[in-house]
DNA sequence: CAGTGGTCTAGACCACATG
DNA sequence: ATGTGGTCTAGACCACTGT
């Protein structure tokens, strides 16, 4: 029926699937039939089912061991996906005119808190670079970014005041780790005339440490304008 | 090198990809060879290099198109996924106790933020639920809940002085889709007196809304504890 | 139109975990 | 020891889309 075709596909299956944990006929932690009956059960292969199994398992729904079989998950560990947008891409898509301003850029010995926070050798070098992003000439994000010299040498020849840091590095170094952390913060009296807010005021916050094959390359903290929420569906 | 055999698994070529990618042999923007010749070079058939690539582009590194082929994603769409864990998970992964305990429980007619919320019919009744999460007896989540009671009826005579009501929901609506948002709140004085913090200090704030096949189910917000961090790596 | 990815089949061998 | 999922092969047809 979804198709043009009437072969069974994939999709189809996980469409069943899922039909029949809502409604309750395969209840928490049942124990599906195993890939060879359901291909029987569905007129195709058995491929075509352990797709079906194998995505639905990865979204979160179901758990697969060998031998063991497939089982529905008790607590359905749904997983959120947030896609991190490029800030710029963010205020275009929310309708607004995006606006780079470089507050400061220069070099100096990584402070300690980021020596630990980094596990860099004392006295390593860094770039550090503030900057704001407005969307049509409102306050949106105010960016503090530590870069580490060692892991991009380049950036000793980097000049950010027309292009953002993030949008430099995403250009430079082709691929990374992240760790990506939200918290909830304090405007202090800078932040707040930043992001025009009163002084106290809670900022949401994220943070993300890069990392290029165990190599610390960025630290940076991302303070949003009052109001600012993050959120996704799944 | 990676198993005990010699086969070229689609995991190989994921690796080889991203090896490529990083080291700039395939430069953002870059289109790749396509799968038959990519199979051709990792002498294995079509359908292994279509996982691997299938699979790059599903995690934001690829994009592919037919006929237009596979290219290197010129600003890497990473996704973070967020495992959104039970409150008493989080709080015992950590070495805490959990401790639940029930604020208010109550039925009403939805306030009208509410109803303009989550799409509901004008005096639709509502279950709404206050309690604390705590671990090790401090503070850890105070959470701020509606239910719809059309849609769970049986949540009339649910009881919450012992359960939670997401432990409850759990049990008793199976599958949901979830629209889930995060921002930073500030702390009025009933907030703050259950989390122990003071008043108009920011907390990190978690916004719930659950919905069963297009039917809206509950609106939760939960409030976290000071110093409150959502970490996830990619 | 033609090239590329999307998917399915039929079959096989194997890794792993449980009984 | 054995049942289950994990993966690969070899081949096929098709859907989409850029030229």
């Amino acid at each position: 029926m979804t198709q043009t075709s009437d072969t069974t596909s994939y999709k189809d299956i996980k469409q069943t699937v899922l039909q029949r944990i809502r409604s309750g006929e395969w209840q928490p932690d049942a124990l599906l039939p195993n890939e060879q009956e359901l291909a029987v059960e569905f007129s195709c292969t058995r491929t075509t089912v352990n797709r079906a199994l194998r995505e639905l398992a990865d979204e979160g729904f179901l758990e697969r061991r060998r031998k063991a079989g497939t089982r529905v998950l008790s607590a359905p560990q749904r997983q959120a996906r947030f896609t991190i947008p490029l800030v710029r891409d963010e205020i275009e898509a929310a309708g607004g005119t995006y606006r780079y301003a470089l507050v400061s850029q220069e070099t100096q010995t990584a402070p300690d808190w980021l020596t630990a926070r980094l596990a860099l050798r004392v006295d390593q070098r860094v770039m550090h670079v503030r900057c704001m992003h407005f969307s049509t000439n409102t306050p949106f994000q105010f960016e503090d970014r530590w870069i580490v010299i060692d892991s991009v040498p380049q950036v000793e020849q980097a000049d950010f005041s027309s292009i953002g840091p993030n949008d430099w590095l995403v250009q430079t170094v082709p691929f990374t780790n992240v760790e990506l952390t939200f918290l909830a913060s304090r405007a202090d009296a800078t932040l707040a005339g930043f992001l025009d807010v009163s002084e106290g005021e809670p900022v949401f916050t994220a943070e993300r440490i890069t990392w290029l094959q165990g190599q610390p390359v960025t630290f940076a903290k991302m303070y949003f304008a009052a109001g600012y929420r993050m959120s996704t569906e799944f």
